[in-house]
DNA sequence: TCTCGTCTTTGAAACGATTCATGGTCTCTC
DNA sequence: GAGAGACCATGAATCGTTTCAAAGACGAGA
C-alpha cells in the first residue's frame, strides 16, 4: 500500500541511498539523476515516512509545548510567538493543554517524551521541577514560560509576578481606594501566588489599606462570574472598593456579574485591574485595566532558548525576566 | 545514552520480545517477570521511543487538525471537543494553526502526512478538495469541520451557514432595521460567504430592505476595528442602521469602534449580531447578539467519525449539519 | 514411560529512512 | 600512457520496536 523510498529508487532505476542523497542532498547528484528520482517522486506520490526518519535521527523535529489553558487568549499568544519562531528553524510546535490538571500535564510531557521532543517548553502547574529535570537530564532541554525557576537549574522566561501585583494594587490605592480584594485562581499556581505577594506588598506600604483574597478553583470566566455574584451578594457596605484579579478571564467574568446586576458600579462602586491584557480587555462592557505581558515576545524567547539549549546542552540555564507594563482604561478610573 | 528495550531485557535477564509483551500484553506473560521487568525499567528510567513503534505499525497514534485561527475561541473549543473525545481513545491531537493561510495550511498537511497520522480534521480554508481526496485515497481519511463537502467525497460536520445568516439578518429586519451592512472576511472562505447568502436571502424577503457588504481582509478583532472606524467615518445618514457581523471576532472590533468614538450608539443607531456565541459576547461593552454554534460537539462529532473511518475505510462519507441558534442580546435590542 | 497440550519465552525478521565506507568513471596533468 | 583527484552511485548496516513461528518446560492422562 503506502509507497516507500524502495519503489522510487526502483522506478527511477538509482539505488536507495541515492534517492536518499537527492532529498537531503541534492548537491551530491548529478542533475540528471536528481531530476529523474523527482519525477519518479511525483509518479508515484511517494511521501516521506517521518517515523523512520526519526528512528534513524534518534530525535524528531518537534518541541513540545504544554500550556495551562488554550483557551486563554494569553496563552494562544505565547503559542504563537513559539510557532514563529519554531518555523524560521523548520521546527514544528505538538502543543498540549494542561488545563490546570496536573494528571493531564503530566500525560503530555509523557507524550513528549516517547516522542523523542527536541525540547520542551512548560508553564508549569503543580511542582514538577523534579519531573523536569530528570528530563533534562535525559538529554531534553526544559525551559518554564510564564514562570521563573528558582532554583535556577532550569532556563525560563517569565514576567516578573511580584511586580505585576505590585504594581497593579498600588495604581488601585492611589486611585482613593483602601479595601482591595484579591480575586484569585488556585493558590498552588504559582504565577497566581506571585502577583499575591506583590498585591499584599503595596497594600502593606499603604497606612488603612487591607486586602481580603478569594480564592476561585480556576482562571476562567466562569469562575470569575461565581466570584463576582458572591461579592454582588454581599450587604453593599462590605463589598470591598477595588478588585485586582489574578488575569482578565476572571475579571471578564467579574464584570459580567457585577454590572449586569447594575447594582454596583464599576468603577465608581468598584475598581478593577485585570492581569495578562488580553485582546478582548479593550472590549469588555467596561474597558479593563490590566498588566501588561509581552506574551508574544515570551513565546519567542522560550523557543529561542530552547533550541540554543538543544543544540549545545551544556549551555548554563539562563532566567529571562520581562517587565510587565500597567495599562490603565476605564474599569479603574478615580473614585467617583 | 538513550535506554532502549533491549538494556532493559538485559537487566531484567529477558529477551526483547519478553520485554515487548509486558509492555503490550501482560497476560501473556508469567507475573514474576512482569515485575522483573517492570524493575529494570524503573531502575533504567526507559522510555518507550514512539518514531520505532510508529514505524513498525505503519501509522501514528495522532491525528491532525487544522484549524482558520487558534486564536479564535470558536475554534478552541472545536479542538477541546475533538480532544476530548480523543483521549478516550487513546489518540493525541496535534494542532495546526493555519491562520487564514493557504500555505500554512498545505504545510500541515504535508507534515501531518509525513507523521502517517490516523486521520485529519481540517476546517479548510481555499479550494483543497482535489488534496484532501489525494489524502484520502492514499488511505488517510479526512473529515471537514465547520464546513460541508458539497460533493460528498468527504465527510463533514459543519453547521448550516446559510440558514445561521438568515436567521441574524431577519432578526435584524424584525427589529425594524432596513440598511443591513455585512461585515465580512475574506469571500473565499465558504463559511463567509454561506452566511452572506443567507442575509441576502432574508433582505430579499423584505421589501424595502437593502444590504451593502464590507469586505475585510481576515476575521478578527483589529480588522472589525478597522472596518468599525471606516463606517464611523461616513456622514451619518449614510450609515447602515444594522451589521451582521461574519463572527464575532469582527463584531467586537466594530463594537469597539462604533462605541468608542460615542459617536454611534449601539443598538439605538446601530444593531448588531455577530457569529459563533464565544464566550466573550455576552461580556462586551454592550453584550453582542451572536448566532451560537455547537463548537465542541462539531469537534467531537468530527473526530469520532474520524475514527471510525480509520477504522474501516469503506465507509460511506456523512454530513452532519447542526442547525445553529439565535442568542438575543443586547447589541440588537429595538429601535429606540 | 510416552504423548499431548498448555503456558512461557525466545530470537530473528520487518518496518523505512539515513549514513558511510567502498568502488567505479572520468578528467586532468605530467 | 599512467597516476592522481574529483565526482557519483552503491548497498549494507543501523536506529528501536513489534510480531510470530518455533522451541522449551511442565503436568496430566494413558
Amino acid at each position: 500500500m503506502a509507497i516507500s523510498i524502495r519503489d522510487v529508487a526502483e522506478r527511477a532505476g538509482v539505488s536507495v541511498g541515492t534517492v536518499s542523497n537527492v532529498l537531503n542532498r541534492p548537491d551530491r547528484v548529478s542533475e540528471a539523476v536528481v531530476s529523474r528520482v523527482h519525477d519518479a517522486i511525483r509518479e508515484l506520490g511517494y511521501v516521506r515516512n517521518d517515523a523512520a526518519r526519526q528512528l534513524r535521527a534518534g530525535r524528531s523535529s518537534s518541541v513540545g509545548l504544554v500550556v495551562l489553558d488554550a483557551r486563554n487568549p494569553f496563552f494562544t499568544d505565547i503559542a504563537r510567538g513559539a510557532e514563529d519562531e519554531a518555523a524560521e528553524h523548520g521546527v514544528a510546535v505538538l502543543l498540549g493543554d494542561s488545563d490546570e490538571k496536573p494528571e493531564r500535564e503530566g500525560a503530555y510531557l509523557d507524550l513528549f517524551e516517547e516522542q523523542r521532543v527536541r525540547g520542551v517548553l512548560v508553564s508549569p502547574l503543580g511542582d514538577i521541577r523534579e519531573r523536569l529535570e530528570r528530563l533534562r537530564a535525559h538529554g531534553t532541554p526544559v525551559v518554564l514560560v510564564d514562570r521563573i525557576a528558582e532554583d535556577a537549574t532550569l532556563s525560563s522566561v517569565s514576567v516578573d509576578d511580584v511586580a505585576g501585583g505590585r504594581t497593579a494594587v498600588a495604581h488601585l490605592l492611589a486611585g482613593g481606594r483602601r479595601r482591595v480584594a484579591f480575586v484569585s485562581g488556585p493558590q498552588t499556581i504559582r504565577q497566581v501566588a506571585d502577583r499575591l505577594v506583590g498585591a499584599r506588598e503595596a497594600v502593606a506600604a499603604t497606612p488603612g489599606a487591607s486586602i481580603e483574597v478569594l480564592e476561585g478553583a480556576a482562571l476562567s470566566v466562569l469562575e470569575g462570574r461565581r466570584l463576582g455574584e458572591e461579592l454582588v451578594a454581599r450587604p453593599a457596605a462590605e463589598r470591598p472598593d477595588a478588585v485586582f484579579a489574578a488575569n482578565d478571564l476572571l475579571a471578564v467574568g467579574l464584570l459580567q456579574a457585577l454590572v449586569m446586576r447594575g447594582e454596583v458600579r464599576v468603577p465608581d462602586d468598584v475598581a478593577i485591574v485585570g492581569f495578562d491584557d488580553i485582546d478582548f480587555a479593550s472590549a469588555t462592557v467596561v474597558p479593563l485595566s490590566s498588566i501588561r505581558q509581552p506574551s508574544r515576545l515570551i513565546g519567542q524567547t522560550a523557543l529561542r532558548i530552547l533550541l540554543e539549549e538543544a543544540e549545545d546542552p551544556e549551555l548554563a540555564p539562563r532566567q529571562v525576566v520581562f517587565q510587565p507594563e500597567l495599562v490603565v482604561r476605564e474599569s479603574s478610573g478615580p473614585l467617583g
